[in-house]
DNA sequence: GGCTGATCTAGACTCACTCCAAGGTTGGGG
DNA sequence: CCCCAACCTTGGAGTGAGTCTAGATCAGCC
C-alpha cells in the first residue's frame, strides 16, 4: 500500500510541477488518512511520522496543494481551516454545533450542483459552498460532558473515543 | 425616519432585555444602513456618528445582538466577520473572489430551504448556510487595478466608487 | 558529484478578536 | 428624583491562526 500510494503521490506532485519532498508526502498522507484535519492536526501527525517538520512547511504545503487543486480547504465559522483530498466533486459538509464533528454530505442536486442561485445578479458563479449546521446524533441524544470537549479530540485524533 | 426607526429599535432592544444605549443604537444603525459591514466598518461609522465609542463596545454589542438573534453574523473564508439585520429568512450570499463584494441571494428552494441534505446521517439540521463564490460583473468585465483594491473600499464606504 | 532554484526552518510579526481590571456613566424601575 | 445594575471607557495583555522573511538545506538535472 504505502509503496504504491507513494508512487502515485510522487506522480501527482510532479504533474503539478512540485518537487517531491518528505514533508509534502507526510502532509498528503496525514490528509488522506483522515479528512477534515486542521493544519495543526496535520502538523502533529506528520511530525510524529517523519520526525521533523516545521509548521511553516505544513502551511506552505497546504497552500501550495490547495492552489493546485490537489487539496480542498474548508473554513467553517469558528474553526481553523480544514483540509481534505476529496476534490472536484463539490460535496458539502454537515457540522455539529455542539461537538464540531464534521461529516461529508453528497450534494443533493447532482454533479454540478446548486451552482444556480435564484438570481445570480450577473455574477459568474464557480462554486456553491454549503455548510449544514445542526447537532449530531450523539449530541442530540445526550449532551454529556464528553460532547463539550469533543472538538478537542480532533487533536488527540479521537483515538479512544469509544472506551 | 430616524425618530420612527429609533422608537422601533428601542422596543426591539428592550424586548430582548437589553438596555437602550447610544452605542447600541449607533451600531444598529450602522448595520441596517448597509448590510455586511465588518466590526471595524461599524466601529468607524458609529464613531463618526456619535463621536465616541470604543471598539470594545462594538464587539460587545455585535456579540450581544447576534446572540439574541437581532443580527446575523457571516464569516466567509478569508474575511473578518460581517453583520446584517436581515435575519430569519435564511437568505444566502454571493461573493466575488476578486473584489470581495458580497450580495444577498434569495434562497432558491423556498422558505425553509435547503434544510434537507441528501443524507443527514441522523443529524438534526437547523441551518443550511450557502455561499456562492464567483466573480462580479465588474470584475468579469475588466479586472482593472481598481478591482484589486476594491475590498478595501468597504472601509472607505465605497463613497466615491463611481467617479 | 556539483549546481541552483525550489523548499524548509526558526523566528518575528499581523490580524481579528477576546478577556481581563478598575473606574466612570447611564438607563430605567421604584 | 434616586439608586444601582447594566453598561461603557481606557488600557493593556493574551490568543489562535496564520503570514512574512532571511538564511540553511535539499531535490533533481547535468
Ligand atoms: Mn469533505
Ligand atoms: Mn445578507
Ligand atoms: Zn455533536
Ligand atoms: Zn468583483
Amino acid at each position: 500500500m504505502s509503496r504504491e500510494a507513494s508512487a502515485e503521490t510522487d506522480v501527482l506532485l510532479r504533474r503539478h510541477g512540485l518537487q517531491v519532498t518528505a514533508q509534502r508526502l507526510a502532509v498528503l498522507r496525514a490528509v488522506s488518512d483522515r479528512a477534515h484535519r486542521t493544519a495543526d492536526d496535520i502538523y502533529r501527525v506528520a511530525r510524529a511520522e517523519i520526525g521533523a517538520i516545521s509548521s511553516q512547511a505544513v502551511y506552505n504545503t497546504l497552500t501550495a496543494l490547495t492552489d493546485k487543486g490537489i487539496l480542498r480547504r474548508i473554513q467553517p465559522a469558528g474553526s481553523p481551516a480544514r483540509y481534505e483530498d476529496r476534490v472536484g466533486d463539490n460535496h458539502h459538509h454537515l457540522i455539529c454545533r455542539t461537538c464540531r464533528r464534521m461529516i461529508d454530505v453528497d450534494c443533493a442536486v447532482g454533479d454540478t450542483p446548486c451552482l444556480t442561485a435564484a438570481d445570480d445578479s450577473g455574477y459568474e458563479i464557480d462554486e456553491a459552498e454549503v455548510i449544514y449546521w445542526g447537532r449530531c446524533p450523539e449530541c442530540v441524544a445526550g449532551p454529556r460532558s464528553r460532547a463539550v470537549t469533543h472538538h478537542k479530540e480532533t487533536a488527540r485524533e479521537e483515538k479512544d473515543r469509544r472506551v
